[in-house]
DNA sequence: CTGAAAGCGCTTACAG
DNA sequence: CTGAAAGCGCTTACAG
């Protein structure tokens, strides 16, 4: 039987076994937290190499030892953002010998107690609409949270990490250039969302567009509370025709945007000419559509190496930090021709 | 202190003083496999319910019992076909109280030796480029396997769980649809891959393709190897500057079919009157491009819930299965402007 | 320098 | 019917 051939469940005992040492040493030459003779190192290192050991991440973890798993809540799975953002963690936690477990943000009280038992390192939060108290109670019960700052978290305290990804300064870029185009009735148009949640001010996207918009003394309109592609368009129909014509519409993401642009054209404006728009994430989406669509990007490879030195530096050296880790990250417009 | 606003570990000992019982009452309380009376199972049952209260899963685990947690490996992550699926299934996962870890398919020798370690339930593989032997080897392991069929998995022994989602037949059916409208030079346009990994018959999506091919006697033309969408954009303008102009594009996927669409609409060509597209998966990309682009949509819902079931069974009832689970799934085609 | 032993939080065969 | 005890695979304080 070759052993590398064969999957068996190897344990420290077989090495010990197999290196002609105790458990004891071969459990110190893995953790190397003590001196251990060459000789026998290099034996038990051998053994490991051969039989390809690795210890049960299991029996370290009841030890107190790491899980070498990290959380990742997510509220949109399904978006190309997430997606993307994903890869890019999955590539650096393989390297770093970590797995990435996904979630959608379940709603239910019972799954900040299902997710609390001490399985996860740490747990990296990207949702907008997880409850701040459970944020907070997760902190406070000192588990390593990244959090990925898409609304307001500065109630939130004590020591976690922070990203923000640049939502609110790209969000008033994006109303920016709607202005120097010479766009003065803008339309936001928020998340289409099946579970009822809805943006309010804390979001970063809409407090941007808005805050931006009170510079202008602009008077903006927002299109909220949709649960489907359908009944977004509806409403965009409806609007169009009771005699609100929007010349600059700023899309919550891409797909979203994209069904403004397409509503309006099929009123028969033109685009950009007649209404500009932008939408947010820069996905696949916007290279195909006609026009191509203006789109602010979220630098993903950067938030991913952000997140996952964040996350290792409070898994690692929690206890040595004070208050909460920042990281400020800067969008960046990609333009086409939808402006 | 709140109990069920402060999160601290609580272990067995602390449900057993609590509901003044011994921790070995707890045990079988929670198991449900030895009769405990009446009157302390309550008792337990809602100290349990009060301190908020889950076994430790690594603690079990290492007893024997299940982790509750699935790895699903995926080559393409980033995707919105498997966003959509891993969605799908992290809901159903939810309910019976599984966690998903997801991970890209690494290609280093000491991958399967990391994903072997007890530690998950069953893996799902959604992947192309994972080795066969290495699948065989989990198998072997008596680890229980769902593989998405995207290849031919023929050759794999033992029991595990099949699902057909119906690449095949699908691809056959985009063939006949394009032979239907009268397209004889038809194209197919094999992944973008940057680690090199590209289709041979083994594809079911490119086997469907070249096997309806030869019933009609046509002779198609296959555009693989490239690295990136600008490549592939080149590749193309090449081949119908050299004066081979297909009327007939099928693209492994959406965003391929749609590099295609551009690159013939670039150089002049009417889409659907001179050249038709087709393209795979019906992701967003299809309803904002124009024209729209006819797609063959792979019913994630469906696949979700064979998967979980499977899963489930597997997990379950391993030992009573004799051979592989197989389900056959159907596709259907989302006709659009492109075609 | 190094081994035997305690213990992480559980499950369940074993012995009342 | 039910408790004390062994043991899953580890880590590391403790005692040589």
């Amino acid at each position: 039987m070759d052993s590398k051939k064969d999957l068996r469940t190897i344990t420290r005992k077989d090495i010990a076994i197999e290196a002609g040492v105790t458990e004891t040493i071969v459990s110190y030459v893995i953790n190397g937290n003590r001196y251990v003779k060459e000789e026998k190192r290099k034996k038990v290192e051998e053994a490991i190499a051969r039989l390809n050991y690795r210890p049960n991440t299991m029996a370290r973890a009841l030890k107190g030892k790491k899980s070498n798993h990290i959380l990742f809540i997510a509220d949109d799975i399904k978006g190309e953002y997430f997606g993307k953002l994903i890869s890019e963690i999955d590539t650096l936690a393989y390297t770093e010998d970590y797995f990435i477990t996904l979630c959608a943000d379940h709603q239910d009280e019972d799954f900040v107690n299902r997710i609390y038992s001490k399985f996860f390192d740490g747990i990296v939060i990207g949702s907008a609409s997880f409850p701040l108290y459970n944020i907070q109670r997760l902190i406070d019960a000192h588990i390593p949270i990244v959090l990925l700052e898409i609304r307001d978290y500065s109630s939130i305290t004590g020591v976690y990490g922070l990203i923000n990804t640049g939502l609110y300064e790209g969000s008033r870029r994006v109303v920016r250039t709607l202005y120097e185009r010479g766009k003065r009735k803008l339309l936001f148009l928020d998340r289409i969302s099946s579970s009822g949640v809805w943006s309010n001010l804390d979001d970063w996207r809409l407090k941007g567009f808005t805050d931006q918009c009170s510079v202008y003394n602009l008077e903006p309109v927002i299109v909220s509370g949709c649960s489907s592609e359908d009944e977004l368009s509806a409403k965009l129909f409806d609007l169009l025709s009771s005699g609100y014509v929007p010349d600059g519409i700023f899309g919550r993401n891409d797909q979203i945007a994209l069904v403004g642009m397409q509503a309006c054209q099929k009123m028969g404006y033109k685009v950009p000419q007649d209404i500009a728009v932008i939408g947010f994430d820069n996905t696949r989406l916007c290279r195909f559509s006609s026009p191509t669509l203006t789109s602010v990007e979220i630098e993903q490879k950067e938030v991913a190496r952000c997140v996952m030195e964040m996350m290792m530096s409070l898994i690692d050296n929690s206890s040595s930090f004070e208050k909460r880790l920042e990281v400020y990250l800067d969008t960046k417009m990609v333009m086409r021709e939808s402006v």
